[in-house]
DNA sequence: TCTGAATGTGTATAGTGATCACATTGAACG
DNA sequence: CGTTCAATGTGATCACTATACACATTCAGA
């Protein structure tokens, strides 16, 4: 930490931490540069020499919000990999990604929020995902034919299920509690993919 | 039409009206009270006589929007039905909506983005879902051991694709083309909810 | 006709994104 | 060690927004 506090020192990661924060409980359409500035000790306008947009900066926050929602799904690879253990990782992932949805609904919107991702955005959830699905061929608990395209069918499923369960409207139409809900969703994943225990 | 211009004689629905064009080209983050009511030819404050809170008057938009979609999504119904005219009315409904996403992604997105439905707000839509899966148990196109829940499975499905589709990062991940996609993402509903043609 | 409720106006306040001239700093280079 | 320059932060300012409130206008019914 320097001694002056006329330069921070990490400005750009020290309002994408505290826009993180401010999403998880008012959401992201909440955060305004000015209070981060605040937050952070800075004058609003120092936040345009990290970020020419505000929409920039809500892309940075997003993409830290996509980089927690990577990290809840990666789970840890079994040392022999068996048809069982395969088909178990494949469930979980799909469980952490709708675990994460409701235990951080707002990080979650945030993750996906409508806005330009910076060029340098790592698809670490799709490779996780692409992994388990590659585990499933390899162990025969999934048929080959079934593997083009199948994170799509997955992430899908997957996706919508979460967005049903947390936006407003959508919410309303659901009657089921939210565990019947993902144990329906995935068992339809596994029937739409073949992917057998 | 009044010959006083004083007052408007329907200004809620005017509001709701021009809030729609200013959506489907804009964006429902786009649309400002002041503007619709400069557009109406209204005063700004004139709006609060209508909606107590912005987020009323979005969530007005947004139900405006969700009508359209459940327009676009009514199937005629054919007079005799048949398995295959259930089948073909069921995928019919699934295509519709992802087109719908496609054609007017913004109206997709405001009519269901984060703010409260107010309470008469029909589940037109979902309604016309239920109405096609039952046709499907009738006729013997799907089993009846399927159909509980199946609304949410494959409504899942086709706002996860619709959703992949049209935001910036998800859709970064995708390589195949939007046709490919959709009859990749119906097909795996078919399976999952075991619906034969 | 009178009266009150509904609706629209004008003005004001506070917060927002954005820009720009200017101040301060640290690091590279002589 | 001293100079210089690019990076970074400041303060003032502009245009725009949501919202509130006192007031004006209109319409519908008693």
């Amino acid at each position: 930490m320097a001694v002056s506090s006329y330069h921070h020192g990490d400005l750009a990661n020290a309002v994408i931490a505290a826009g993180l924060r401010r999403v998880r409980h008012r959401g992201l359409d909440a955060v305004s540069g000015r209070e981060l500035a605040g937050v952070v000790g800075v004058a609003p306008s120092a936040i345009y020499r990290h970020f020419t947009d505000k929409d920039q900066l809500r892309a940075a926050i997003a993409q830290a919000a996509r980089e927690q929602l990577a990290r809840s799904m990666s789970q840890p690879k079994a040392r022999t990999v068996t048809k069982a253990s395969a088909y178990a990782r494949f469930r979980a992932i799909g469980e952490a990604y709708i675990d994460f949805a409701l235990n951080e609904p707002r990080l979650y919107a945030a993750a996906f929020a409508d806005c330009q991702p910076s060029r340098e955005d790592s698809p670490s959830g799709w490779n996780i995902l692409a992994e388990a699905l590659d585990a499933l061929v390899a162990t025969g608990a999934m048929p080959k034919s079934r593997r083009a395209g199948a994170e799509i069918v997955a992430w899908s499923a997957v996706h919508g299920i979460s967005d049903m369960v947390l936006l407003p409207y959508l919410q309303s139409l659901l009657k089921s509690n939210r565990k019947h809900l993902t144990t329906q969703v995935l068992d339809g994943v596994m029937r739409s993919l073949e992917i057998t225990r």
